[in-house]
Order: structure tokens, then sequence, then C-alpha cells
DNA sequence: CGTTCGATTGAGGAAGATCAATTAATGTGG
DNA sequence: CCACATTAATTGATCTTCCTCAATCGAACG
């Protein structure tokens, strides 16, 4: 968009960045493990089954009820008012849904969720009767919208400053990181979006999404399982990050 | 981008539409000075006059406070780890700055101002020490998170499904409506960005948004003021409005 | 009054959208 | 389990939007 495409080979990482990049994620999931217990300690939430397709709240809604995600994957689809919809986070074991109906007093998006998984049901004036007597967990309450924030800005900047495959590269990289921070598998991902949601997210068409994950597959820095193309299997994410950087300063011209 | 830009005058608004929505931002007009008010009463923050330029806080520095903007405006640039930098919010009277600090205890961005302005100063714990007493303020507390989410939301939509005309329309719009909400004069708007930050804001070239200005002012949606381009007159937001939806909905072919 | 910075406008080019055809996966009823 | 229908994904060809480069103009300022 605002800068030159460049498509070229990921410069690598040292070892040092990269282990010190595994522990960060590795204390991140201990973090989010600890966190859920104080929610479950704090709270006893009521537990909800959801299985993919389902929603958990539509926009208009009244808001009432706030949400922590305990396993499974859900998306959330902003709609304007002139009509149109886009996905515009994405959320994993952990996270907080419904902070977006407290301004209004009505939900502002759909949560739809993408796999089986468990949700853990609040009232919100629970909660904050809760918050009041544990300030450790309005502490991470605070941290989870604080969070959210850094999340769509970051997602915006993506948008904003990234050409096509680089904002391709950078969604895996942000999702592989996101299952690394939750302790899971991260070389190995399973898109539960079609191309045409993931354009819809990143802002292109689903043949450009379609087009950059051939490239990327191309340049080695994906690749395909045999079954299917939903599956999308990440040798190195570093690499992502890597061809990221290079397609924002594009062509150092062998500067030394 | 993802749709098709239609260039055509905008279609008119209902006198009910019209004057229901200048209600509700004059009730928004009242909400704020209500909030600003309970804000001063139970924190007594410390008042800051900041000049256009000036910096509140940076990315990086230790987290410590949040602040509330009582006049004046505020651009936050997020500065993303492979050193692109992108303005991602703006803020105005009764807006809270320094939510994205708290998450990771540090400020995720640069708070910058960008006119001559008075922010109050509050230490994080000691408004926490307010919101355990009074719980009206924690409300409003979490609503300020709550809109900014949404907004931040709202901007990422624009960003991903509006042509480079419309996008600039739909700032324009939110600006307008920003200053509507406070009871400030909203035909007339002092851009105080240059085009450079505005197109880095939309994500778009200088020149496009430079170009996308003058179409709009020939289809007689804005005009500029004879001294300087700097500042724009908005003969009718709603107008602006059905523009951004004319560009959403193209050309429904005489339907009716 | 020249210098500088910002804005405008034009010409050409490139990234990505659109349109279209083909192939692969998924599902359905017999 | 297969034939068929349906939906998703890929790939190619073309067209549009917007970016890039460049020149000009205007405003602000020392």
């Amino acid at each position: 968009m605002l800068n030159p495409a460049v498509s070229q080979a990921a410069a690598p990482m040292t070892a040092a960045a990269r282990s010190a990049r595994a522990a960060e994620f590795q204390t991140a999931g201990q973090e989010i493990a600890e966190v859920l217990r104080l929610i479950q300690e704090q709270l006893q939430p009521q537990r909800r089954i959801v299985r993919a397709g389902e929603t958990l709240y539509q926009a208009g809604e009244r808001f009432g009820n706030l949400y922590v995600l305990n396993s499974g994957l859900f998306k959330l689809i902003n709609l304007s008012s002139d009509g149109r919809e886009q996905v515009v986070a994405l959320k994993f074991r952990g996270d907080w849904l419904g902070f977006d109906g407290i301004a209004a007093g009505q939900y502002a998006c759909d949560a739809v969720a993408m796999d089986t998984g468990e949700v853990w049901v609040m009232r919100y004036d629970a909660v904050l009767a809760a918050c009041a007597l544990r300030p450790a967990l309005l502490r991470v309450l605070h941290e989870a919208m604080s969070r959210e924030i850094g999340r769509d800005r970051d997602s915006l900047m993506s948008v904003c400053s990234l050409p096509a495959d680089a904002r391709v590269a950078d969604f895996l990289r942000y999702w592989a990181e996101s299952l690394a921070k939750r302790g899971l598998r991260t070389d190995q991902i399973t898109l539960r979006m079609t191309r045409a949601e993931i354009g819809n997210y990143l802002g292109m068409t689903l043949e450009t999404v379609s087009r950059s994950l051939s490239r990327l597959a191309r340049q080695q820095l994906i690749c395909f399982t045999e079954k299917g193309r939903r599956d999308v299997h990440i040798p190195d994410v570093m690499a992502l990050v890597s061809f990221v950087q290079s397609a924002v300063a594009p062509a150092p011209a062998t500067l030394q």
C-alpha cells in the first residue's frame, strides 16, 4: 500500500533473540493460566460450551455479560451503520469478550465461535462487585482492556502500512505467536477462516489472500500440508517477522 | 480498495433524522461535561497546560499516569517494533489518554498535543483508589476504555472497506461529529494535521489526501476558506455520511 | 525577500481489484 | 460408496485505484 512490496527471502535471527522470544511466550502462557485461575476462583463463572458458528452475542444486543475464553477461538464481526461488516478481532484462550458493549449499553459486534470451545460467562455487575473486593482482579480486567486497545492499534498499523504479502505474513505471525503465548503448538496452524474472511479482516480480496499465501509458500515461509490448504505449517515464525521487516525497510542495497 | 469508488452527489437526509442526531450530540455533550465534573471532584487532578507539539508521554516510557483532556486536541502515534510509525487515534475534550500503558506497564505510543490545551494528570493508583470508593467513577473509566475499543475498530473498518475519497470524507465526518458531541462548532474545522499526517492516519499518501479533498470540494461536500487550506468548512455533515454510504452501496441504478 | 515547508496537480507505473475459468474440497442423496 | 451438487481455493487476464516521481504554487517565517 504505502510501501513498496519487497519479495525477498527473509534474514535469519540470532539464536539469542529466538530463545528470548520463546521465554517471553512461556511466561506469558503461565500468566494466562494464572489469570484464568484467579477468575475462576473469584467469580465462579458459569461455563458454556460453544460449537463452531455459534454466536455468543450480537451487535445491538443489550449488554450485560462479560466473557472469558477458556478454550476455542472466536472472531468479532463489526457492523457499521451503513451495512458493511468486517472481522475486526480474533480471540484466543484467556481473552475477554464483551468490552465493546460497556460504553453504549449494547454490544457493538457479533462474537462468533470458530471452533468448539468453552466460554465463561459473567455478569458485568458481578465482575465489578468482585473487583471491589479483589484489587488484583480489577488489575487483570484493566490489563485485558488495555491489551485489546493495543492490539486493535497494531491491526490498524498492519493494514495501513504493509503491502498485501507482508500483511498476510503478519497475520500468520500474529496467529502463531498467539498460540505460542498460550503454550500451544505454533508450527502447525489450522486456519479456521476462509480466504474471504481473512481478506475481509486484512482489507484485501480473497484472491489476493490466495496469491499471497501461494507466494509465501513459494518462498518456503509457510507450507501447506498434503491434505487441504486450510492447514498452514510455519517452519520458522521469526522468518515471517523478518519478511515483514524486509517489506517495510526496502532493499538496503548492500549497505554493510 | 475493496469497493468501487462512486463519485456522486450525496443523498439528503430527513429533517427528523437530522434533529435526532443533533439531540443525540447535545446529550453527549452534557454527559462529557458531567463526567469531567465527576473526575474533577473525585480525583482533584493536577492540571497541566500543554502547547502544540508537546509530548504527554512517549512509547516505552514507564506507565503510571492516566490523563483526561479538558481542552485541546491530541494525536497518538504508535510505533511498531520494525520502525513504522503511525497516527492511530485522535483525542478530544473529555477523552482519556494512557490506557495503552496499563497492560505492559509502559506506554505503547506517543501522545502529542496538536494545540494548546489543558490536561488533567492522575496517578493510575489514585484513580483505582477513587474508583473503589465511587462506583460511578469506575463505570466512567470503563466506558471510556470501551469507547476507545469501539472507536479503534471503526477506524480499522474505515481503512479496510472504504476507497480513498470516502475514507477522507469519513475522517472529516468523525472530526465534525467529535466536535458536535462536545458542543463545539461543527461547520468550520481547523485541521491541525498536515496532509502527510492525515494520509498516515488513513493509510494513503499525502497526494491522495490532497486529491480527495479537492474532489470533495468540487462536489461541494466541503469548502476551503479564503485564507489557507488548513481550515475546512462543512456545510452539511450528513451529506458526508451519505457520500460514504453511496461509496459503499454502489450505484443502485435508479432503483425506485 | 528569499528560504522553507506544505499543498496542489500532472504523468506514468505498479499493486491490487475485478472478472472469469478451472480445480480442489466438502457435502448429499441414492 | 459413488455420482452429483456446492462451496472454497487457485490462477490467469484485464482494468482501476492509488502510489511514485516531479514540477509548480502558495503560505509562513526569519
